[in-house]
RNA sequence: GCUGCAGGCCACCUUAUCGCUCGAUCCCGAACCUAGUUCUGGAUGGGGAGGAAAGUCCGGACACUAUAGUGCAGCAUAGCGGGUAACACCCGUCUCCGCCAUUGGCGGACGGACAAGUGCAACAGAAAGUAUGUACAGUUCGGCUGUAGUGAAAUCAGGUAAACUCUAUGCAGUGAAACGCCAUGUAUACCAGUGUUUGAGGGUUGCACGCCCGAAUUGGAGGGUAGGCGGUUAGAGGUUUUGGGUAACCAAAACCCUAGAUAAAUGAUAAGGCUCGACAGAAUCCGGCUUAUGGCCUGCUUUUAUU
């Protein structure tokens, strides 16, 4: 697994999105929220990702831009060395409901603990 | 230096690594109707948010419709002339007002009509329209006429339309989630109501008339789709020069190509520098207006200090 992040291994149809927030399962470490539901489209070869910031929480677009990068950003950096041995595909979508512009370094500590908390949830699931 | 005004410019920078997005060229592989096209992956080298992208307040372009008619209502605009695709914008100018000052300069204006009607109006005054009191004089003996008195104005009208109103001009609606094409799925099924030229039900900004469409339509229960391509970025486009015009702006020539995403592209890390970085993120596209906001430069100006 790379470190890209292209449009494959992001998250984008409308249907996919609405399940999974229908029927998906959370891990919360505020102010980080992970969603996340097995992808059984049989077209989709990754694991796909999205991200959101609360048009609520954050007014200014280009705040919300900033932590949808920030979040994007880490997510790339650290999902190589998580889902290396990963069975399965996911999708995911991850959520920031502070409401600072948190710097890189929260941004990148809350995604680790978040992939962490996730592999272990799943692989407690399926033992 | 400082105060205010007007105009112009910039929007942290540099390097390295990793990453995103869109074109171009090339390579590997796959499919097909095989000199090609499409798709997956990769390499090289490029482009990649704003002056307001914002508010969505005006004006257009463009698209669609069952052709958009008349009257009333409604909304907008308002000296005059010009510019423009158009405007509520811009330029010039007149008038009025304010300030500086005094042949002038700068700024502002919500600038049509009170020669149709209705309303409103401080003080003074008997009275400002449901008029006509007092004193004196005249007299056709009728509150008929004049004078005095208040006031800008007294059967004579004046002011006011950021008062109703009137006049002139303009206004079809919807809005890129428009719209066109392709793909996929389904049920021309079931039940009930209304209806088929004796017209159900619709459309036409609000109302009325008129006009037009019209064989289906409304509800229930149930099933399904919501994917792609075009529209989409080369344009009322920029820059420079020349010519016309007081100016806004127009014309011609040469040169340039400058985002195009679609859960939505500009980021992260490291190092260095300085003045330590404000407001803020394109979503069909243009012209304006308004609001938010850091800094630099130029000109004029107020005031203070020094020479």
């Amino acid at each position: 697994m790379s470190k890209t992040l292209s449009k494959n291994e992001r998250l984008k149809s409308q249907k996919q999105i609405e399940l999974l927030f229908l029927k998906g399962s959370a891990i919360t470490k505020f102010p980080f929220k992970l969603i996340y539901l097995p992808n059984l489209n049989p077209e989709d070869f990754h694991t796909k990702a999205g991200f959101v910031v609360p048009k609520k929480n954050f007014k200014s677009a280009v705040k919300r831009n900033r932590i949808k990068r920030l979040l994007r950003e880490a997510y790339r950096r650290n999902k190589a060395f998580y889902f290396n041995n990963i069975e399965g595909k996911y999708a995911l979508m991850i959520l920031y409901l502070g409401r600072d512009v948190p710097s890189f370094e929260v941004v990148e500590n809350g995604t680790k603990q978040l992939l962490v908390s996730f592999l272990e949830k799943i692989s407690h699931e399926k033992n």
